[in-house]
DNA sequence: CTGAAAGCGCTTACAG
DNA sequence: CTGAAAGCGCTTACAG
């Protein structure tokens, strides 16, 4: 590939000439040479070598953002965000997927570390012990030093995000609306409380049930993992306990679509016998049948907002850390309660089979 | 951030010295000096500059992958195919969502190439319009030329993909399956026929239908977009037409849990008036109710091996183009035909909501 | 086994 | 308006 030496040479000037023209650098250069730097650079096919220039200022216009799974639709849309603002600001988006694991992720930031990535963005939260992982911080520690930014857009063990969502907020709201349908008995399908969000998640639970003057039943709560498969299983643990209920409200869509899935292949009719709520409003959340009842995160807004903050840093602006909106969405799986509820160990798949 | 230099002070040797043990090169040095190194990298949280290192070797040890959308749960599981295998090697992936916009494409690549990655894999197919875009084939000869590796996983216009699936033998299958179920009268949701992986899916209906004797009616195939929503629009077509129906095929999942979910809306039970097969077999192909029958993509093997080709190309060994096997996969979507088939125009959703 | 020096491709004071 | 030169942080022949 051709170098700026090169489209010098054919340009009949010097390097810091051409340099001054391809890079359109803010410093006076004549019309006419303008025009032979140009001609010299197409007719080579010049690309700039972003890695030496990289180097000189050292700092690449790449932005890593650490996700969780990106075949997670959460972290999909959230990072769809980011590119979104990152695209149209020139710089390279660089996905990287922890699988919750803190050496992945750290290994990760340090690679981000030795490309001079100008930001990191991590959009999953942590895990709740950050003692963990001693690595991590001292990259983050020595990035922030050299001028990159560092934004969390999930709550994790060092403060508050820069961008956050209020979790907790959210969550009560649904609370309320399933009490405002009629619902006294909600279990609760929480997701891996190791995880900072699931906390939130289930302290909003806590707060709607309390704000309705509800009793909390720590039976009702079932720890899960976040995908599908963690919404049947707690389905099965529901139905084989013994306390009724009339509506699940859970911690995230994947596992209220992995509710729905074992409720239909059951018999139970959703929302005839159970009403079922997500958290996040994925696009699948619209496209189940019924289609999912949640509250939504404006993730791609999550994502490019991240970005923003990002690109403020990096201009020395200084950034503001913005909190943004839910809201309760109610689609076709919830309705009021019916007389007789679900309901436990006396009334297993087979009766419940027949109540739909 | 301390680089090689201030290493090479603190531990009292030379750079060339330091280089070798930090880089791990194979080059003797002497157990003591080595350890005095380490010791001094330590100290200094030393991570080495890989722009510097990449401006050396004119590569950078990432990988981009150009996806169409990466919120398409079919992108998102080969990536995740292609960042399994990177990550094992040391490589990072960017991902780069292109929006089937040729233009958005061809400078995604020539931010790669700015950046000397070491290979770029198009997990997408390509527009039937080659000539829209003289830039990107600049771009890719120039990587070529420079050692870098291109990887097509999906058919595009410069010939055979060096990772492929067989599309039209798949569609053929589930064609063959759908035949064998007892269905003669079988629609199809063709996607968007400007890509060449929707035209080889429709030749693979064609195909289908003749292996079976059955005739091919222009009033079956419904030419739509690739997601959801255009799986939705198509039912509403096939019902709006004279031509009755038993089955939808379709040529992606989305289309048909698109479809999955407006047949539940108007009444039409699955599979009992209308039987509903998708293709790839993502993820949210089982989770729908009914779960999907559709045709096993291998997607995350796709991805890894496209990742394996283009470090078989970056280590100069002879790499091989390979085929991946589909399958396909019945499951709760698809049953043999009523004995009445869900009709047009004379049958419209009232009727069809009755049939139900 | 160790080190001095060149050079990867660029940008940017500095001098004219 | 133009150019010569230094230097970003590394690796690697080359010499010892």
């Amino acid at each position: 590939m051709a170098s700026i030496t090169e489209v010098a040479r054919l340009a009949g000037v010097s390097v810091a000439t051409a340099s001054r023209v391809v890079s359109e650098a803010d410093y006076p250069v004549s019309a006419a040479t303008r025009e032979r730097v140009l001609d010299a650079a197409r007719a080579l096919d010049y690309v700039p070598n972003a890695l030496a220039r990289g180097l000189l200022k050292s700092r690449i216009p790449v932005v890593g953002v650490i996700v969780h799974d990106i075949t997670d639709p959460y972290f999909a849309e959230v990072v769809r965000g980011v590119e979104d603002a990152a695209t149209a600001s020139g710089y390279l988006v660089i996905t990287c997927s922890s699988e919750r694991d803190a050496e992945r992720e750290s290994s990760y930031v340090r690679l981000l570390r030795s490309m001079r990535a100008a930001a990191v963005i991590f959009a999953g939260s942590g895990l709740d012990d950050p003692a963990l992982n001693e690595e991590l911080p001292k990259h983050l520690g020595a990035m922030r030093e050299a001028g990159a930014a560092v934004v969390h857009l999930s709550p994790h063990a060092f403060g508050e995000p820069e961008i956050s969502v209020d979790n907790a907020r959210g969550i009560a709201s649904m609370v309320a609306a399933l009490v405002e349908l009629g619902h006294r008995d909600i279990a609760f399908l929480a997701g891996p409380t190791s995880l900072y969000v699931a906390r939130e998640r289930l302290a909003g639970y806590r707060q709607g049930l309390e704000e309705a003057g509800l009793p909390f039943d720590e039976r009702l709560v079932v720890r899960t993992t976040f995908d599908h498969e963690g919404g049947a299983q707690a389905v099965d643990t529901l139905l084989a306990g013994e306390r009724p209920f009339t509506a699940i409200c859970a911690a995230n869509d994947l596992l209220a679509l992995g509710a729905l899935q074992r409720l239909a292949s059951l018999g139970v009719d959703v929302p005839g016998a159970v009403s079922v709520a997500g958290f996040d409003d994925v696009r699948i959340a619209s496209m189940s049948a019924p289609s999912l009842s949640t509250v939504r995160l404006p993730l791609n807004e999550l994502g490019r907002r991240g970005f923003e903050y990002a690109l403020d840093v990096l201009a020395d602006r200084e950034p503001s850390t913005v909190h943004l909106p839910t809201e309760v969405v109610l689609r076709d799986s919830t309705s009021p309660p019916p007389a007789v509820p679900v309901t436990g160990r006396q009334g297993t798949e087979r009766t419940v089979a027949t109540t739909a």
